[in-house]
This record gives structure tokens, sequence and C-alpha cells, in this order.
DNA sequence: ATCGGTACCTGCACGC
DNA sequence: TGCGTGCAGGTACCGA
């Protein structure tokens, strides 16, 4: 489900949280913590007021008053709630002075954690790709020895794109997914970097994608699906030459893209 | 140090 | 109806 525009999405609409107290939290599934204690992490959280939410990449940083951090990561069907009831698959509820947060997760590929400091696996992401410079980007691309593709969804290369948009930016770029990201040459470099801003850019403002069942904290879907150029269409004709799409797999992800626009 | 392949989990769509 | 298969927005870990 989530990537950068997602979690941005859902970042903004739980910032109302900010102040509010968390007055208990309950978590139910051990595996969504990773190996954290859940009676140490509700006693951590319990009667502190929520001093500010940010996003790194694909982490939510909730950072509590008096110290620490809750560090959320929504995986792949991840959902941060406001309200409603618990269901099958709700792993954590934090009461709050007014209101619940539940998280929800059916695969149970996100996790929460609690973190005293600033968390080490969030500091050693890369850049934002939308704050990152041009040249940074570029002479990233320039020393790894891999296909674009696989690049674009390292976290440390940057952080935050994942299929959807690393398929859709590579269109925009007319790169194919298999390109070597170090024998980018010309002007390659600098379609790709503005295509990954302007897809992201351009979702942000959508709200992100609902695929199957995306929403925000509000319960919101987004709709940057139905701007999706090459994501999920295999078979269909490319929007700017009729070609089918085709699908590969690259690093055992799919990958969308038309053969005709996207040059290695 | 970097890479690709595999594992982790549940649910859904599809063909038989 | 049920069963098997393949697929799905994610990362961590392993061996090469």
């Amino acid at each position: 489900m989530p990537e950068l525009p997602e979690v941005e999405t859902v970042v903004r609409s739980i910032a109302p949280l900010v102040g509010r107290r968390i007055v208990s939290a309950e978590f139910r599934c051990l595996r969504i913590l990773r190996g954290g204690d859940p009676d140490r992490m509700a006693a951590r959280l319990q009667g502190r007021k929520i001093a500010g939410v940010k996003r790194y990449g694909k982490f939510i940083l909730m950072s509590i008053k008096g110290g620490g951090y809750l560090v959320i990561h929504l995986g792949m069907t991840g959902r941060l709630l406001l309200g409603g009831d618990p269901g099958k698959h709700t792993h954590a509820i934090l009461t709050l002075d007014r209101g619940v947060l539940l998280y929800d997760d059916s695969r149970q590929f996100g996790c929460l954690q609690f973190s005293e400091e600033f968390p080490a696996r969030v500091a050693k992401l890369g850049p934002e790709p939308l704050e990152v410079p041009f040249e940074e980007f570029a002479a990233a691309l320039k020393r790894r020895k891999t296909r674009i593709k696989a690049l674009l969804l390292n976290q440390a290369f940057v952080r935050g794109v994942g299929n959807i948009y690393a398929d859709e930016a590579l269109f925009r770029a007319g790169i194919h997914p298999l390109a070597m990201a170090y024998r980018l040459r010309g002007d390659r470099p600098r379609r790709l970097f503005d295509a990954v801003r302007a897809v992201l850019t351009e979702a942000i403002a959508a709200g992100g994608s609902s695929i199957s069942d995306y929403v925000d904290a509000e319960g919101r879907k987004g709709f940057f699906q139905l701007s999706h150029r090459v994501y999920q269409r295999t078979g269909e004709p490319c929007v700017t030459c009729r070609t089918p799409i085709r699908r590969v797999l690259v690093a055992q992800r799919s990958s969308h893209f038309c053969p005709k626009c996207q040059k290695r």
C-alpha cells in the first residue's frame, strides 16, 4: 500500500493528534513489534502527550513529549485509523484523551517500535527525493552497478519511492527498468530526477494511490491510481504510442513499462 | 561492500 | 463449493 505519497497523506491526516495525551496503549500482536516488549512500550507511552508527527521516507515518527519516538512503518497493508472499531487485523490501539488511533495490518509486514533515540534504521536512509539536490542524485546514480528500477526501490539511495512510483517515474523519464544506473548518460539522469519529483508531487496532491484498500486515517481514498500510466496496466495500450504495456521482474518485483517509449 | 534471491503473512482473483 | 496457483503498496537476512 504505502509509499511516500500515501505515508505523507496519512501523516497529514493524523497531524491533529499533536498535543493529545495517550491514555493507554494496547499491543495485540508480537510480530508487529519485531522483538519489542509490549508492556514496556505501553508503559513508555501511557500518560504522555504526542509532541509531533513526521515522515521520513515511508516511516512515521511520532515524537513523545518527555522523550522517545513511536516508530511506525506501514509495510504493505498497514493502516492508521482515527476512530472506528477494532477488527480482526487490529494490532495496536492507542486510546487518547480525545479519540482513538488504531493500527491495522492484515499481512503484518509493518511494525511499531518504541525508540528512546532517533532510530538508527531511519537515520541510515537515503535523502528525501523531494529535497535531494540534482547533483547528489546524479553522483549517486553513477556509483551504483545495478538496474535503475532496483536502485529506485533501494531506500538507501532515496527514501520513500516504492514499486508504483518507480514504474511511473521511469515511464515519464523514458528509461527502461532494466537500464543500468551507472550507464545513464546525457539528459537521462536529469529527466529521471524531474520525473521522480513530478510523480511524487502529483501523487501527494491526489492523496496517494488507492490500489485495493489504502485509505488515510480518516478513511479517505486517494485517487492517483487514476493517473497511473504503466503500473498494473500490463497489456493495455501505452498512453503515448499505443504499444501494449509489458511486465518484467526486476529484483523480484513486477515492473511495468512501455517497450517502445522506454530505452535501456 | 554490494548484489540478487528468499522469507515473512494474509487475502483476493482466477481457472479447473 | 472448494482447491491450487499466482499476485499484491514492504523490508530483513542470507550467501555469493
